[in-house]
DNA sequence: TATTGTTATACTCTATAACTATA
DNA sequence: TATAGTTATAGAGTATAACAATA
């Protein structure tokens, strides 16, 4: 150690910064960072339309495939059936969707987008859009899709491997 | 329309599969959906150990950055302060960090890692690495470099638009 | 027996606010 | 006045288990 200076009477607050920690070399740990700034930006921004995350993306799927069961959705999404049911419920309130009988199984709920919610899809879809690209505007458009390109590999891998 | 099939009585739920939706398109969606499976498969590897990512990540800078103030570990990780308390309970209580006096305020703990934390954090490193191989292995070493550095220039530009 | 939707329940994570002791 | 650590509390999000209706 090349330090020759007295030692000092008693450390000061100030000159206690850490070290750049490990953490900042690990991909899991920036991918949880990035989610979280990424996830606060958009419920930040559509917060004044009451449209978390995974509302607008139960409205979009029943929007993008009307007539889908709430098991599928849930499947699609990644969550239990159970956690759908508030959703859904929510999405009915607002005249967003509406449950419907299905043909031929009367166990299933289809579900329906109405006019309003495929019109508040429609405006959402932009919106997310924009939402996006001002939260990446630090990327180019080639970063925005390999990183895009990425994290779709990263799930293709993870469903291949639960095979 | 070149569907001249006869129209079916009733659907079938198995023919019920949906549309691939937009928000396949999505960042955001992406990022959430590789963050969920990242994240459950660090505390699946990790359960034995009671070492979730958040008490890692204090371990990893308490034994990086030896005498750092609860206030300052709770400002890199982005938590708030009072989350911390408990973080460092349980950290305190296994015996893998101390409580000291900071000298000079008396209002500071300054944390450090005692020989098992020391340990416990060199053997977690090589774990943790150990797990994004694994987890990451459907992407090539370019392309694990490249998402890591997309990541980071992300947490740097939301860091340099809220100044 | 298995599956769909539902309810009840509990647990994790986190944020907010208020308190204390110090500065 | 402001800051470090703490406690209490509440909320969001999610998972598990059990149930009725239906297949």
């Amino acid at each position: 150690m090349a330090n020759n200076a007295p030692k000092a009477a008693a450390a000061r607050v100030e000159d206690m910064a850490a070290q750049p920690s490990v953490l900042e070399s690990l991909v899991g740990y920036n991918l949880k960072r990035v989610y979280i700034l990424m996830d606060s930006d958009f419920r930040r921004t559509f917060e004044g339309d009451d449209m978390p995350p995974r509302v607008f993306s139960t409205l979009a799927i029943i929007s993008e495939s009307p007539g889908v069961m709430q098991s599928e959705v849930a499947r699609m999404l990644g969550i239990e059936r159970s956690g759908l049911v508030a959703i859904v419920d929510g999405l009915e309130k607002r005249g967003l969707v509406e449950r419907k009988p299905f043909p031929g199984d009367r166990r299933v709920h289809a579900l329906h987008p109405t006019k309003a919610g495929r019109e508040t899809f429609n405006r959402g879809i932009n919106a997310v859009t924009a939402h996006e690209d001002s939260a990446l505007s630090m990327l180019s458009s080639g970063e925005r899709k390999k990183l895009l390109t990425l994290l779709q590999k990263i799930r293709a891998g993870f469903l291949e491997s639960e095979k």
